[in-house]
DNA sequence: TTGTACGCGTTATCAC
DNA sequence: GTGATAACGCGTACAA
């Protein structure tokens, strides 16, 4: 129940003075040999661990960033390791909050996440979020911020982000080239740029095969298998079914196969389907899920260089990131051989 | 650029000590109405947030509760979303850190912890890890702590455990139902208990039913689906071919799958299968595959329901918690209807 | 009701 | 080489 050693009971145990056990941990030159190694001596054996609160107030910096994330699924939780893995090089730590999707919980985390006075704070934000002010004034106020995977309209700071628009691209060319004409668009929550930004491929891809978005084929929800389920019903019981569908993430594309099952339908030849996320078991599924692969871990890490070289006062680099998506087909959108 | 407002700047700006702004801010007594009013106002006007560190070090408390695990996968992230859950309730932040199942960055880790002074601990050991004098040190040194999921040797903390051995019950004797007379043993690294443990039940399951464990039919390897895949590919070229297969994480389980499936033969007709964990996914593989329920969110907020009443000083609660798995038969154990 | 002064663990700036 | 001492932001006795 003794707290932890301090640089003090060193001292007073060898009868120097803290700033001398300060300068011998930390390897500072004018230290007589003998009392750097008697310092290090007693640090060791009292198993001296430095009060990272001391220096957060000292330095103003605690050498830890915040990671704000709407949950931990399977991107989320890669995420996390590439950031770790970084910010643990250059010797900072990680806090992780979740918002849950909620913009209330986002503003609580922001709030505690300030409280520990991380040093930068990388951030996707909620579904329910629609303005940033709250990170806004954590950046002017010195802490800087770098938005991870899901985009803001309202702010200026660096950004990593997927080709989304290019991954809608490829997902919709990719099935109009199997053959489909009628594609429908599960997306998820319109305020999310993420969604629309794969929309705005999957339009793209459509207009330059000759064709239109159709308003009765392009539903939005949340990002759920639960949803993904109840928008393909309402989908294949109201007017001429679709022959194509393309989910913006694994677990819609999940629920429209279940579905797709249920209406006694098959993939990929009544309709075609392809998700987004390429998470792990969507090629154990039969049939094996299509999807558009997004390198979590290595975004993560980018996020985290980003940020930390920001930290170093590398102002220069405050260019977005941008990290191309992969078409992974499988047997659930492959109507004819490669 | 400017760093965050301080009790300091209010103080100044309203011609007040700095005492009578921290009175106001915490709603003590023996304030006056105008006084607290004014207080309040310009912090909120400057967005005031206090400086954990600064009260870290006077309270000798952070608020903040560091979780030491293996990895993020989906029952880790479950279960930190139990533990963030419980911990935001009580105002504490957590802390995750993981050693990706390295022994040395569980030591890294632990520092990092001890550095940033979390007030307590939940650990869940990394399959390398031998002895915890790490923590051991932590703990008697005031830092209470809570073991997670994976229980240690040597050491007198309270856990929050699975009752692992009658999960591996419920497993083999579901098996043993379904006529298997030659049952595989798929375990873990054989320094965790969690895979010994389970170990246990299905021995006691296979000598309550007259068997005994055969060496030739028990694999250890790491909880991976490509451990999974390999190790039953072994299996099935030498020596007579099991009837059953029960693996101890439903990602071997799924390699199992995949080796039993390549050398043609079926489930449940040739060999009847059964995994751990329940993740996601595993109803909606073909075969489904039966599994061992684990309440991943419940031990986590268990575990820091536990932690927090101790942090509170009620050293009563010291028992373990244990929480009981549950069966889920799927179609790839079931040889026989119900 | 309010202000002063000290301490928490550490670094940095002096002086010796 | 080494030792005081002031800061960092805050809570808290104690004094007024």
């Amino acid at each position: 129940m003794d707290r932890s050693a301090t640089i003090k009971d060193i001292a007073q145990a060898l009868k120097v003075s803290i700033s001398t056990v300060s300068r011998a941990l930390r390897g500072q030159p004018d230290i007589h040999p003998d009392t750097k190694k008697a310092v290090l001596a007693l640090a060791e054996e009292m198993d001296y661990c430095p009060n990272k609160a001391a220096l957060n107030l000292v330095g103003r910096h605690s050498q830890t960033i915040g990671v704000l994330l709407p949950n931990l699924d399977y991107f989320f939780a890669t995420a996390v390791k590439g950031i770790d893995e970084e910010a643990l090089k250059h010797g900072y730590t990680v806090m992780v909050c979740q918002s849950n999707e909620s913009y209330e919980r986002e503003l609580i985390n922001t709030r505690r996440l300030h409280e520990s006075r991380v040093d930068g704070l990388i951030v996707s934000v909620s579904s329910e979020t629609r303005n940033t002010a709250h990170l806004q004034r954590l950046s002017t106020r010195g802490t800087p911020i770098v938005f991870f995977d899901r985009d803001t309209a309202d702010t200026s700071a660096p950004r990593v982000l997927l080709n989304n628009r290019h991954g809608g691209f490829l997902a919709t060319d990719h099935l109009l080239r199997q053959g489909c004409r009628r594609i429908a668009f599960l997306g998820g929550p319109p305020s999310l740029s993420i969604s629309n930004q794969r929309f705005d491929g999957y339009r793209a891809a459509l207009e330059q095969h000759g064709h239109h978005p159709d308003p009765d084929l392009i539903v939005h929800g949340s990002f759920s298998k639960e949803q993904g389920y109840l928008s393909t019903l309402e989908l294949l019981s109201k007017g001429p079914a679709p022959d194509g569908i393309f989910a913006v993430s694994d677990r819609i594309a999940i629920g429209a196969m279940l579905a797709i099952r249920e209406k006694g339908l098959t993939m990929p030849h009544d309709i075609a389907l392809i998700g987004f996320n390429n998470e792990p078991l969507t090629d154990l599924l039969v049939p094996s899920i299509s999807s558009i692969d997004q390198p979590a871990f290595r975004m993560g890490r980018a996020a985290a260089e980003l940020l930390i070289s920001r930290l170093c006062g590398e102002h220069a680099t405050f260019e977005d990131v941008r990290i191309e998506p992969r078409l992974i087909i499988r047997e659930s959108s492959q109507r004819q051989a490669q």
